[in-house]
DNA sequence: GGCTAGATGTGA
DNA sequence: CACATCTAGCCT
């Protein structure tokens, strides 16, 4: 079952966060099927959270974040690596889950671990997949048994800008899966 | 384990 | 014009 909006739509993005991990992220890439299970996320929580790309307000870049759930917010890191986020809660509240790391099943190009990895494996670039609605293909998310591991809050990673929002513990991973980008701290 | 170069885009 | 929701590669 490919998820459905109403699954996004939830007010609260760290409770999304959560419900990602162990679902199957597919992208129909030019009729190949790509997938991985996605094992550790990152919630960007509203327009005051001060780590998020919403803080500045809909700028071009972040205006997908201020439209409806559901639908995929991809980004361009550092000149080089693309990452890519689902957007949550209802239209007009800019909020959105980072995918940081998946387990690879079909057709993954590249190491899935970590946000710029994961998008490198499944062929998601800025270009061709920011903005597409998640809930159909090429690209969405599919229902899967909840996850056997236990999940696990940690900090987000390289928010040190953010304040006081920096510390907060709104990364989310699947405890003891070795595809998790980094471990939790101690 | 740690450090850093790498290249674009973005926002101040 | 500083720096980013990173990564690979090289160092110890």
């Amino acid at each position: 079952m490919i998820l459905p909006r109403d699954f996004y739509a939830r007010r609260d993005t760290r409770a999304v966060a959560r419900a990602l991990l162990g679902k199957v992220l597919v992208h129909l890439d030019g009729g190949v099927r790509r997938a991985a299970r996605i094992v550790e996320t990152e919630a960007y929580h509203g327009p005051r959270d001060q780590a998020s790309h919403a803080r500045f307000g809909p700028t071009r870049r972040a205006a997908v974040m201020f439209g409806p759930p559901g639908v995929a917010y991809v980004y361009l890191i550092y000149g080089l690596s693309h990452c890519m986020n689902v957007v949550t809660g209802e239209e007009g509240h800019p909020a959105a889950v980072l995918l940081r790391a998946g387990e690879p099943l079909e057709g993954c190009l590249h190491s899935t671990r970590g946000p710029g990895n994961l998008c490198r494996a499944l062929a998601i670039r800025r270009e061709t997949e920011n903005g597409l609605d998640l809930t159909g293909p090429p690209l969405f998310l599919e229902d899967a048994p909840r996850p056997r591991e236990p999940i696990v809050a940690a900090p987000r990673v390289n928010v040190g800008y953010a304040g006081e929002w920096a510390g907060k513990p709104w990364r989310f991973l699947l405890g003891g899966n070795p595809w998790v980008s980094r471990p939790a701290p101690r």
